[in-house]
DNA sequence: CGCTAACCGAGACGGTACGTCACGTCTTCAG
DNA sequence: CTGAAGACGTGACGTACCGTCTCGGTTAGCG
């Protein structure tokens, strides 16, 4: 989950026989990510502190720095957390599926702690490859997950075929995972507006006859 | 387009017939927004400073605080000027029209400025009311208004059947608004791929024959 | 007496028309000396911490660095104000004059400030050239001058024979002032026993009949 | 010669027939010591650490920290090796002994493990009365032993008068010690100039004719 | 010859201070 | 009254050492 780059890869030397000295407190990791999170919620993400976490997490601020490089990695792991929740309904059908994690998704996206610091790390990316690199791995490819997932579920069910060319489906799978996250974040960051079940009706209907009609 | 929130109404006292004192320089407002614009293509927008900008504009800090309360409100009216550039073509069909516009729209997505910034500045919108509504106004009810204009374009072309509810008409309208921006400006800054001809058609052509369906 | 090295030179450059911007603050110089005096008699030099001293002086951090270089600057700028309450009585004789600035000498060195402070800035200069300069400007000219002066004065009452040779006058000059010092601050510093009023005495003595052979 | 304060008295326990378990290391002793008197060379007092010392002697830190109690003992060590270096020498006569040791004395100053660490070590002495006494016992008293050594020798020889009254006796060779040991001290550390064969020659002039009469 | 106590290296830990940077405000002088 | 210049208080930064601790793994010397 969180990555700690000062840590010495254990199987990048045969010389070394194990862990050498004293080994990093698991607590710590933890105390530190939840504290993280409750920053968030309390200051957002421009006034959060990397101090004031050390502090909440009652841990040294060298300890921080010691596991992660900087505020934005430090809160791409804690936030990453909660996208693990999300999960894939099995409701019985292709567009209850998907109404239920476009809601669910949307109910991540009102929190506090994604709302302020989804679009701060994005903006940070943009300027940094390894960070982007974190953001993709920890929290996007695991969205993107879902997409597949739910189609596999779907063909299997019968209401979607299966493709023929894997370059095809991979692109598809992207074009619809771009537009379903986009949508809902842009909703509710940008427009912020609520997404409520009428809009996720709406916004599922218009996703599902599109998607049809790319099969043609 | 800046707000000027020191600056004394005209019409708080109906005693003064004009400005007294020197007028502050229209070059100062334009020379900041430049710089403003430069110090994000070179620095982005965590390391962009206000003394930096002034520095590059020839101007005293004061003169920045004077004319804006901070580095978002600054960054937004800097790159407002850019989405201004933003023009709904007529190529005489709506899907030749929105191909357009989404390529259009990912290339200035593209721009080191825009791109660093606007992710930011939503970012701390977040948390701030007042920026959020300076953002709608000089950015997001633009683009917005490109869809509106779209759609009538359509109507009048016969594309597009003529809605009789105005609040369906203008819920859907923020759909496709959201649609649109959201699925290109996630794939051109969270996928981080690029926003090509042939992506451009596959999502057009989900977003209309969708948008059809919304009509039964 | 306060060297302020990022200040500009003012009659560095003649398009210079006149100090621009807001002037440093006098007081502020007065408060932070005073407050580094104060921790110094508190704390000792080790202890003592800029963050600490700005604190007391009721004054920014940042606005000790404008100022000094660092602890050392600062220290010696603070105690080199206590070696100019040294001077030279006028008790008739060459040796009541020696004795009762030797004592006074002593007395100085007493106070926790300076014993703490100088062995410190000196053990500093050891390795860094213009902190050397600083200390010879600021405190170790001022003592050499009560030699000198001394001298003059003995020279007057027709205790001491004018030296011919400007030369040998100065060499020995330096010499009573590396002895008379030296002893002092060794015996008060290093041995750590008190120098009173039979020490005094003796060292005197020893002193005044040695310089009398120096001139066979 | 180290201290090491944590290790068991030998005495302490009756049953303890001798020291258990596997003993400290005495090249670890060495090899810091070493390590130590070449970092001051580097770096000097004030840029030295622990940390930098353990490193070039190949050892943990801890090991450090169980035989000294920290920088300022571990440094005392570490230089009054180098103060066992000064020897009397016997050259038929007082003034020509005083002179070589003066000259010696200086160049033993001159070194710069030892221009750095003494002023430095006296100066935490100031506040810290164990520290004192570890340098009066490692280092003073060995020099002061080369003057009572010297008296000693002219006293054979017949220079000097022995003295009856045994107070006298050591409260002038105290005053001795001072003088030399302060005026050379002060002249190459706090002045800064060279201590020549001809400054050596003056100062003992200066000296034993002074020490003449103190015996009037 | 095997126990076992004390050692050793490595390195993480909670702290404290560092010196720098940017913030947004202020005070001065010049126009 | 504006504008440039720059000092000011504030507060976070990321780093460096401090001295302590917790590990796994030696290494004597006694039984």
């Amino acid at each position: 989950m969180s990555k700690q780059p000062t840590r010495p890869d254990v199987a990048a030397d045969a010389v070394r026989t194990g862990p050498r000295g004293r080994p990093r407190s698991a607590e710590a990791d933890c105390a530190i990510l939840e504290a993280t999170r409750a920053a968030l919620v309390e200051l957002g993400w421009s006034k959060l502190t990397m101090g004031d976490v050390a502090t909440r997490a009652k841990v040294a601020k060298t300890t921080l720095y010691r596991r992660w490089a900087g505020k934005s990695e430090l809160v791409v792991d804690a936030v990453a957390d909660l996208f693990d929740e999300l999960e894939l309904p099995d409701l019985g059908s292709l567009k209850a599926d998907v109404e239920c994690v476009v809601l669910r998704f949307a109910a991540l996206l009102e929190r506090p702690e994604t709302r302020t610091a989804l679009m701060a790390v994005v903006a940070e990316g943009t300027r940094d490859e390894a960070l982007r690199g974190r953001i993709r791995s920890a929290i996007v490819d695991r969205q993107k997950g879902l997409v597949l997932q739910g189609r596999a579920r779907a063909q299997a069910r019968g209401e979607l075929p299966y493709e023929d060319d894997p370059a095809t489906a991979a692109r598809n799978a992207d074009l619809i995972f771009d537009v379903i996250a986009g949508a809902v974040v842009h909703r509710t960051l940008v427009s912020a507006e609520p997404v409520d079940a009428a809009w996720a009706r709406c916004f599922t209907r218009l996703l599902l006859s599109g998607l049809a009609s790319l099969r043609n």
